[in-house]
DNA sequence: CGCTATTTTATTGTTTACAAAATAATGACG
DNA sequence: CGTCATTATTTTGTAAACAATAAAATAGCG
């Protein structure tokens, strides 16, 4: 079993949610959409319970808003200001993951960041920008979860998503996966410095 | 009708909420307890669909923890690191808001939160602890959604929750009173600047 | 024809019943 | 007597039916 990756087990709930992120995402939800809880149900063979736990769960993430008795639609896009405070917080967040990240990431950790950034380049040669994305924020995940474990995700989680819902196209492409190796070989060479500006230029 | 505060409608699912987080504040839920949807859905008078959404909420909000078919517990203390962090956040949210209400607060709003400040006093001089910590937090929770509506609110308030599940006592009391009293006549004046720094020194 | 009021429909909120998983309890075996 | 396997019970997850609210359509009136 030795070195044989765990897959992860997700929930139905969470595979769900997953989902609906992607839509969202990939633009195919586009803002102001809403969401009927029974057409949901129907397009995931389940009942309306676990999507009511979706759509719950996705609010608090800011990708949708709800209000009672009317159900959910698609969070639309962010006020300027809302959105240059929010960018400078998740920067906050990520810089303090790095910084406690010197001297913890483990060669393990380090061969799950590469395969991460294989698959990102992989995605990127099939111009399968929804994956990009998704695979561009599992980087990140990795990073924060290792340094704050849920807690801190939890935190963070809301500003990715928020903040994707407002560019909804990948900016340039090939400046995502080098971005990232650049971030990854300082954490290897011990460069908190180096790490730190490098992901400090990467969210934006 | 002139003068008269609107009433606050809140959903059922929200007065539940507001009641476990009073429980957990007051220490009447001490961290690592372990909620059960039976028990709570008897207590509240209500099936377990209400109350699973509330344990859903509130575990997005960082007062509880659950995991995958066994249920959610209050969650404990943060790392000390993380709190740090956190303060951090928190205070910077707070400032942003607080420069954006600049020439903002309509009279309306000061006297809304001069009656928030009364209701403060006399919660102290009752020793109504719980209740102070509460009026605590809609004082903030009134500058911050003016500033920035829903959307900053749902990422502020997870710093707040998750902050006074560590403290779990108020500090000293009268000083609360004061520090708030502090920052409302700053902003009566204007003086973003002393407002920024009365906010600061009163989240710690 | 335009507008409002009422009725109808659709959608969300809640309850109840059932299935699956986890915990607790029992019993066999060393 | 202690440990492990198996069974029983409790608890969470899901589904389906019902109630209440909001949206849409229709009818009545100026």
């Amino acid at each position: 079993m030795a070195g044989v990756r765990a897959p992860k087990i997700l929930s139905v709930k969470d595979q769900i949610a997953e989902q609906i992120r992607s839509d969202i995402i990939a633009g195919d939800l586009a803002p102001n959409t809403k969401l009927n809880e029974k057409e949901l149900a129907e397009r995931f063979g389940l009942s309306r319970g676990p999507i009511r736990d979706v759509i719950l769960q996705l609010t608090k993430e800011g990708l949708l808003i709800s209000k009672n008795n009317c159900g959910a639609s698609v969070n639309s896009i962010l006020d300027p200001k809302l959105q240059k405070l929010m960018i400078k917080l998740r920067r906050e967040i990520e810089v303090f993951a790095i910084e406690q990240l010197k001297d913890k990431l483990t060669a393990n950790d380090v061969a799950d960041l590469e395969s991460i950034l294989d698959e990102l380049q992989e995605a990127f040669e099939r111009n399968d920008y929804t994956e990009v994305t998704k695979i561009d924020i599992s980087f990140h995940n990795y990073l924060i979860h290792k340094a704050g474990g849920d807690e801190l995700v939890n935190i963070w989680y809301p500003y990715v998503m928020r903040m994707r819902l407002n560019y909804k196209r990948i900016t340039t492409g090939e400046e995502c996966v080098n971005e990232h190796r650049v971030i990854l070989d300082a954490l290897k060479d011990g460069d908190i410095s180096a790490a730190t500006k490098a992901i400090k230029a990467n969210i934006k």
